[in-house]
DNA sequence: CGCAACATGTAAGTTTTTCTGACATTTACC
DNA sequence: GGTAAATGTCAGAAAAACTTACATGTTGCG
């Protein structure tokens, strides 16, 4: 059973399967790539493969996307600058999602639990 | 990180990515569920969809293959028909194989460490 | 308000993967 | 030699994935 630890790091899962495993659409795991938050390989039919850890980076930005953190914010978080202003950065990026948030908390009937910039 | 858990029993693998983790052939793995070894689930397109679950028996059926079991055996020790003959059932299938096997190894240059029924 | 950027949807056309079914090949055994 | 078991291979059809391009909803800002 060498398998379970491979699938942390190896490349095997088709885009189809990442799908199942996140709820993001192909599109979505697409342009995250293209925004480069994700680098999946490409297998010999130059198909996309993922990894588990893929998969759990995915399910990272799905949850930071749904806090309403912009992708931008996502990459600045995941590869800071500097050490030094790394602190200052996420500090600044929280304050300005907290601004953000309670500007649109302002609007009437927020919604269940989590409603603000889910629109699928 | 629920899905790791998730892929033990959840059906999410096409197989092709069982084929990279298995080094099984296609042809292999549907001749195994032909004969009941594994039985995959389908998607809505109908393609076979298998779990990690799955894996770790075909993977169990490809090692015990290349002991030099039969499909037959492998689905007995699996599925023993009776509690009372179970044992039986197994040391009858052993001492077949253990027979077989020095047969075997009575013809010259048996290979390098697992020679018989390798024909790929 | 209006406009630009961001995030995602959708469509078309092509390539790759998977499917089923059939026939061929190899190997072991009586 | 003949039979059964296990796998290979091929053909045609359906599904999945790819790229590119355009459309759409949403957000932030002057």
């Amino acid at each position: 059973m060498a398998e379970i630890a491979d699938l942390r790091t190896r490349s095997v899962l088709p885009i189809g399967t990442v799908m199942l495993l996140t709820d993001l659409t192909a599109r979505q795991i697409r342009y995250y790539e293209a925004q480069g938050l994700v680098k999946p390989e490409r297998n010999a039919g130059n198909h996309r493969t993922y990894s588990l850890n893929d998969v759990d980076e995915l399910l990272e930005i799905r949850s930071q996307m749904a806090d309403g953190f912009t992708l931008a914010d996502v990459k600045r978080l995941k590869h800071p600058r500097h050490r030094e202003d790394s602190d200052a950065e996420v500090r600044k990026v929280l304050r300005d999602e907290l601004l953000n948030q309670s500007r649109l908390n302002q609007s009437p009937d927020p919604g269940p639990t989590i409603g603000f910039r889910q629109s699928h």
